[in-house]
DNA sequence: CACGAGAAATTGTTGAACAATCCGCCAAAG
DNA sequence: CTTTGGCGGATTGTTCAACAATTTCTCGTG
């Protein structure tokens, strides 16, 4: 299952087609408009890994042409939330192992790095303690979704410290490819809770000034949340 | 000038349209093979920064159709080549003072980070000493552009050591637009000659294992570099 | 010389068409 | 019974022609 999803994706947009009657503002950029609806789609989950978008369902479901959808398509394989195979389609990205590892690769760089050099103003540490309140308030509630976005907002306002918008948008890019990984997995199991009290103790290093302390702790713990990522993923690979 | 790019653009590929005889091969994703193509024309230098790109001019030059050439635009607008303006069209990317720092915050993060938490074999080693050898040799020779190849070769095989694609992706990205802020410098200075010893130091570091030192000795040439950069610009800008 | 109306050019989007390729199915051979 | 081979059917890749929307250029007027 979980291949052709054209269908249950039809369900949602009926009615689409006709104005939305706010404006005839969205006229600029449909393609784009279209990129964005499909991304918010597969990060809300109605789009599982590994299925199939076609072209024509889509494009009759979404009320675009071929060609417009195709723009869009190649917007998103280009943001690799979606993966072309010539000849044979695209579909929602399915991350393995191995793009598992990567993303770690990834994040075990530029996090520290952040954390090393990047610039902490007192404006930005209240926004990561409040994230991190926000974090425990949702362990506490036993919301597991709030916590995974409380976790994510923090690593990438952590990211945000480098200043830099590329890096902002590489670290995006990796978080969505997570969400897509934990998408992926049948049995979602409680991940972040263990990992709440260890961000705690970042921002706190943060506050303190303890920069190098921070970044030590911070790749442990990247190492550690990604040797309990593969595990899991072996496990379910079964 | 250096608007309107179409004419010069048809005048190099006067004989396109009709089958190139090797073979029917390139069946395989005109769009992208027209991306490449314009990407290698902008690195080259034959597309100055600011130059337009027109639809209808390019699409009969290349031998594609309009739609076609419009998919390849959205690639390369992914990687930020080419800047798209909504209704006026798409033009070579031009960076100023702005995206150079950004480009030397990204740079600050990753090298740095890479030479103090990558993996460093002997092989890796080994090929950096052979660029810096070449980057040595080009310097006697007195040829800038191979010193300027030298030299990013160097980066990117620093930017290696994180064993990461993406990382590496990005940084070739930093690189090309680093190409194109020199081909948008009216004056080429020598630009790279002053800092061929300091890549010799930093090989040299790393080879004998001092990571602290070696990361932080490449930060102060990032900022030196930047600070040179930034400042022939501001001179440019008369 | 400023300025606004209209025309020309360009982009954004659509729909249809055709070639190339892949997939599933069924028949025939071993 | 399994495997090989081919044959439609469906889907993607690409092109073409057309029209709406927007920008840009031109030119006449005050």
């Amino acid at each position: 299952m979980a291949i052709e999803a054209a269908t249950e994706l039809a369900k949602g947009t009926t009615g689409w087609g006709s104005e939305t009657g706010s404006g005839s503002a969205e006229h600029a950029h449909t393609a784009a408009w279209i990129a964005t609806v499909l991304r918010g789609r597969i990060a809300a989950g109605e789009l599982t890994p590994g299925s199939k978008l076609s072209e024509q369902s889509l494009s009759t479901a979404l009320g675009v042409s071929r060609n417009t959808l195709r723009e869009a398509f190649s917007t998103l394989a280009g943001e690799s939330i979606v993966t072309r195979i010539p000849n044979r389609g695209v579909f929602v990205a399915s991350p393995g192992a191995e793009e598992v590892r990567e993303i770690y690769r990834v994040r075990r760089m530029i996090e520290p790095a952040a954390v090393l050099w990047g610039e902490v103003t007192p404006e930005v540490l209240e926004n990561m303690e409040a994230i991190v309140e926000r974090a425990q308030a949702a362990r506490d509630a036993g919301s597991v979704p709030e916590m995974a976005d409380a976790n994510q907002a923090l690593h990438s306002a952590v990211v945000g410290l480098t200043g830099s918008a590329s890096l902002r948008t590489l670290m995006d890019r990796v978080l969505a490819e997570m969400r897509l990984v934990f998408h992926a997995m049948a049995s979602a199991p409680d991940f972040h809770s263990h990992y709440v009290d260890r961000n705690v103790q970042l921002v706190e290093r943060l506050r303190a000034g303890q920069r190098e302390e921070a970044a030590a702790g911070l790749r442990t713990y990247l190492n550690a949340a990604e040797a309990e990522l593969l595990g899991h993923l072996a496990d379910e690979a079964s």
